[in-house]
Formats: C-alpha cells, structure tokens, sequence
DNA sequence: GTTAGCACTCGACATGCCTAAGTGCTAACC
DNA sequence: GGTTAGCACTTAGGCATGTCGAGTGCTAAC
C-alpha cells in the first residue's frame, strides 16, 4: 500500500465532497480521477485512512466523508493554492480606485471578500500602533459626564463618555483640555499611559481627580480601541448553504453576532508559514462554530489585524485561501504607504 | 352569521396558528375556545373569511391560515395589548441604571428587545436635530485627503475623509480649520448649509477651492449622518424561527444585512395613532420580507428615531408591540432630559 | 341562522419491496 | 507484499400501496 497514493486517495475524497456534498466511494473515485488502480485497492486505501481517522463513513455502505482531521491534513500538506481567475483578479483590482474613507475601504473589502468566496467575510479593523496623537477634546454633556473624544493623525476617531465623579465647570474643562493637549499632542498612541502619568502629575491638586478619571478614559480609548471593533458581510450566504450546518445556522449566527467572539478568535489564530491561517470544525475554541471553518490572516503594516472568510468546514479551501491571501494583500497596500 | 363573532373566529385562528404554526380546523377551533356554536356553524364562518381574503387553506383537507389581510385586520381591530410581565418589567428598569454612552446603552437597548421578543432588534440611533456645532478638527491624511471632523455638543461625533484636489500645506489647512471653527462654532446642525456659504465666501480666493470641498463635506456630515447608522440584535432568532419562513431566511438576512434597506423600511413606517407601526408581509416595500414583519415605533423628544422589531409575518403581535411600545419609552426617558 | 350528518379530499404515516451504491473479506494473482 | 476479482452483506432511498385522521362543503332538517 503506497503512503503517497493513499493522500491522493484523500485528496480526491475531499474534492469530490466539497464538490458534491455527498458521501464519496471507492468506484466513483476510480472513474473520476483517473488513479491507476482498482476500485478494490481503494476500499483498502480507505479503510487505512479510516483507521487513521482522517475520513468517516456516516453509515454502512455510504460513502466516505473527511473529517476534521483529514480537512486539516489536506490543507496542511497536500492542496494546492489555487490560482484566482482573471475575473476575481479585476474585481480586486477595482477595489484600488476610488478609496477614499477607511470606513468605506473596509466595508467594500468585506463585501467582495464575501461576494468571492460565497462566505461569511469579516474584516478587523487595523491596529494603529504607530499612530499619533492628533487632538483631543472634551464635551460637556451633563454635570459630571464628560465625553472626550481623541483623533490620531491616521484619521482614527475614538470616542467615550467619561464619568469625572464631579461637577466641572465649562471653564476648568476647558483649562484641562489645553493642558492635555499641549502636553499629549503627538505623542505615540502607545506611549500614551506613560506620558497621561505626568500631565495628572502637573495638574493642580484641585483638578486632579477629575484629570484622574479624564486619563483613565483616554488611555482606555487608546488601548483598547486598537482591534476592538470589525465589519462583516455575507451572512446571507450562511442561509444558502444550509444543508451544511446540519443542525442549524443559530449558533454560527449567534457566534457572529457576538463579535467578541469573532475578535478573539481572529486574534488567537496564530500567524501561519503559508501566510494563511485555517481552523477547521472543532479546533475553534467557541463550540457553536463546531461545524465551521474559518480562513484568515493578517494585514496592514504588521499584520496585526486580520482578514478572513467563515463558511461550512466542507468549503473549498484552495480557493477560499487564495481569495482571502489576494484580499489582504490588496489591503496592505492600499492601507500602506 | 354574526358578525361579531366571525371577529371572534379570526381572532382564534390567527392566535392558534401563533401558538401550534399548523393550519387550525373548526373543530379544533370549538374546543379549545369556548364558542357557543356547533362546528359546523364555524365552518360556514370560517368559509366567509375566505371569501373575504382573510384566512386561507393550504390545501384542500387541511385547516385555515391568516392571510396578510388577516393579519392586518387582526392588528388594528381585535387585538389587544398584552400587558407585561413583572420579568419583563424589571429587565427593561435594569437598563435605566448603569447607563453612560449612547451606544453602550442603544447597544444594551437592542439585545434586550432581541430577548424579550425572542426576534431580530433593531434601534436607529437619534437624530440629533437640536445638536450645535462643537468643534471642528481637519486632519491631512495625505497630500490632498483631509479627515474632516465634526463633534457636536451632544456628544455625537462624525468624520469622513475629504479630498480636496489639490495640494494643501498642513498650515494653510490649519488657518482654514481656526476660520471654520471660529465662524461655525455653536451654530446649530441643521442651519450649518448657510452658515456654510458664508464662511466660504469669506474665504481668499486661493483658499477658496479646497474650503469649498470641506464645507460640502462637513454639510454631508450633518445632514446625512442624522439617522444613517442602527444597530441590531438576535439574527440567530431567525434560524430558529427556520420553519417560519418557507424559502430561506436567506433574503431576511439580505435585507438586514443591508442596512439601507432597513432604514428606509423604518424611515417609511408611518406614525401610528396606537403608537406602534405594523408592517406585515407584503406590505413591505422589500420584496425579501415578504414573509416578514416590522414592529416599529420612534423614541426620543421627537419621535424620529426607530426601535423595532423584525421577525415572521407569524409572530406574538400584542406581546410584540408592547415590548416594543415599552422599551421605547424607557429608550426616550433614558434619552430624555 | 344553526346544526347534524355524510360523502369526499388530501396529507401524513406505515408497510413492503426493490434497486443502487458501497463495504469488508477472502482467495487468487503478479 | 501489494493488487485484484468476486461475492455476500448492509443500508438509504425511491416507489407503490393501503390506511387513518383531520378537515371541508353541502344538504336537509331544526
């Protein structure tokens, strides 16, 4: 029994059912790829990489299907990246031209993302590390709420309503707002904490409690808004590949909709050689994602942020990472120098 | 044949059928409500609904279903609204306490309802007609994109990137910046297009090209940011409610998913002198909700905002609405002065 | 206007049967 | 040893059939 031939014989198996949909077996294998051998010999390459556990039989006498474990051998070491067809290409092309708003850049990119690959599309929106503090203000809203709002000069808007515990005058707000933003005006996002430190530090012991509550709430802006928000598109596309998720599409959706839950996952998902980082079925850390697959990667200057597609763990991998890999290389470059 | 009582008939089926989802018959129908009349004597009734397009059989042996008509007739004249639960009462007083920003608590406001209905929420954010200008800050991005922002006293901040075709020295676009701010300063959002004239007028001639890109900029801003944004809830709801709609929730989660779509859905929704507005079916201008219904109502000082509900045309239409009337009140308090 | 009764229709369900697809295994083959 | 052919066995799915129950419409009587 040949080691390589039994891959192919799981490679063909995982084409044929991402194909059809439908249990795959030993005959129809043979006449489909034109493997040099027997039906007979395949029922034992089979049985071999049913014992490994890469492939399952949903009942006597079907055929087979992957598993989890064989998807992830398939992806790992056998597919192909699949070239993206001219039409693709232009479409990613065009996404080039006219873009204007990182707003707008994004949400286009997550719909054609999503229009590509037939799939849920989510994109994060990018860390800003190297940002810099562009301007700061502060808006009284009620006696003790205070929204301060903080502009990098990437164009970044953060916003948040801050409770200062007091009642501020309009004027002694003021006097702290020049006092912030002469000392902060500048300085690196990621050096914010340090540099909030000393201005609390030069305030008048009257003001400080209020400059106290103001510096917690900027650094919270500065910190925490770095990958905390994202985009998606295609949830549509969950409905038509409903035969998919045998039970339901309701936990993928809740998944989605808890977009906690997709931040974290995106984060988690460790930088790959290949550039390409797949988690497949139950290797997702959130179990209403069990039946689902999740493509991603990074993009912009480091790569922090990511950019992936959500779909039903039988998707067609090769081309699904191809489109997700060309996407976020498009927006490295148009989000670039 | 008794009028009355061929309401009474209507108002039975429509709350069987929202109880079982299967089509009731007139026997059923006798048992289960104390009407004083034979079987028989239903059918005759329920054979005149027919004809007046309000109920409907799915086949020839099978009980009746509402129609849209139905559905309608059973919203403006027979139903009531269902008080609501004690539970319900106090999760909706929870949100009064702990609530800071306005999205933290449209955000709270949008899950609640999604759980309280057990269906899709949805919350357009304020229109903030009463809002004055703040402050203005331009941000060069590059050398001819500007990042204009507009932050309004209400704590409502808005941005968009500007181009404005030509190159602009970071101090020149620092001058124009202080010749907004000082002209626009506290004038009120919706006077902002004259006001607007003005300042450009008194522009230099050299200047005058790119202030006239950023004031058709900032005008975009007030004007269209005033309810283009909402934010919604429970989408897994429609998976669960699958057998509700027949083809797919597929289009459903289209039209969600463009949120266009549902603005203009909202938008459209006429006052109601109940106070909440019932679109049922296909009464939707969408063609994908034609299996749908909204429960909407406005919140806020003026009303112009929506808080609604989306789910199957076969929904709990009094518990809808009062939730929907309930939490829109509490919205507007919160909101409120 | 209401009721009882009856013939009729139709979906839902169970049963039995058959076929196609596919497997596992054994014995022969190269 | 790996490969093949052949065969017995399993099972889902399609199909025809029969039965049952729910429900309707209609007519005649109350």
């Amino acid at each position: 029994m040949s080691e390589p031939r039994k891959l192919e014989v799981l490679r063909a198996i995982v084409e044929d059912y991402v194909h059809s949909r439908e249990p795959v077996g030993s005959k129809a294998l043979v006449e489909r790829h034109h493997l040099g051998v027997s039906s007979a010999t395949i029922r034992n390459d089979m049985a071999a990489l049913e014992d490994e556990g890469l492939i399952t039989a949903p009942h006597t006498s079907a055929g087979r299907i992957p598993t989890d474990k064989g998807y992830r051998l398939f992806v790992d070491q056998i597919s192909a990246v699949k070239p993206l067809s001219p039409a693709e290409r232009r479409a990613i092309q065009a996404l080039l031209e006219g873009s204007d708003d990182l707003d707008d850049v994004l949400d286009r990119t997550v719909r054609l993302l999503a229009q590509l690959t037939n799939q849920v599309a989510v994109v994060q929106y990018p860390h800003l590390s190297r940002a810099k503090v562009r301007h700061i203000e502060f808006v009284l809203l009620a006696p003790r709420k205070v929204l301060a709002v903080l502009i990098a000069d990437t164009g970044k808007v953060e916003q948040r309503v801050i409770d200062v515990g007091e009642d501020l005058p309009e004027e002694a707000l003021a006097e702290l707002r020049t006092r912030f933003l002469g000392a902060l005006s500048g300085t690196p996002l990621n050096a914010l904490p340090q540099s909030l430190l000393s201005v609390v530090a030069s305030c008048p012991p009257a003001r400080r409690n209020p400059a106290q509550a103001l510096a917690r709430g900027l650094e919270a802006l500065a910190t925490s808004s770095r990958e905390e928000r994202m985009v998606m598109a295609g949830t549509a596309n969950l409905a038509r590949s409903n035969v998919d998720f045998p039970l339901s599409i309701g936990p993928v959706l809740e998944a989605l909709e808890e977009q906690v839950v997709m931040l974290r996952l995106l984060s988690d998902m460790a930088a790959d050689p290949r550039g390409v980082t797949v988690s497949i079925g139950r290797e997702n850390p959130y179990v209403g994602l069990a039946e689902a697959s999740v493509v991603a990667t990074g993009y912009g200057p480091d790569a922090t942020a990511k950019v992936g597609v959500l779909g039903p763990t039988r998707m067609d991998y090769p081309t699904t990472m191809a489109a997700v890999r060309a996407v976020a290389r498009y927006l490295s470059r148009i989000l670039g120098p």
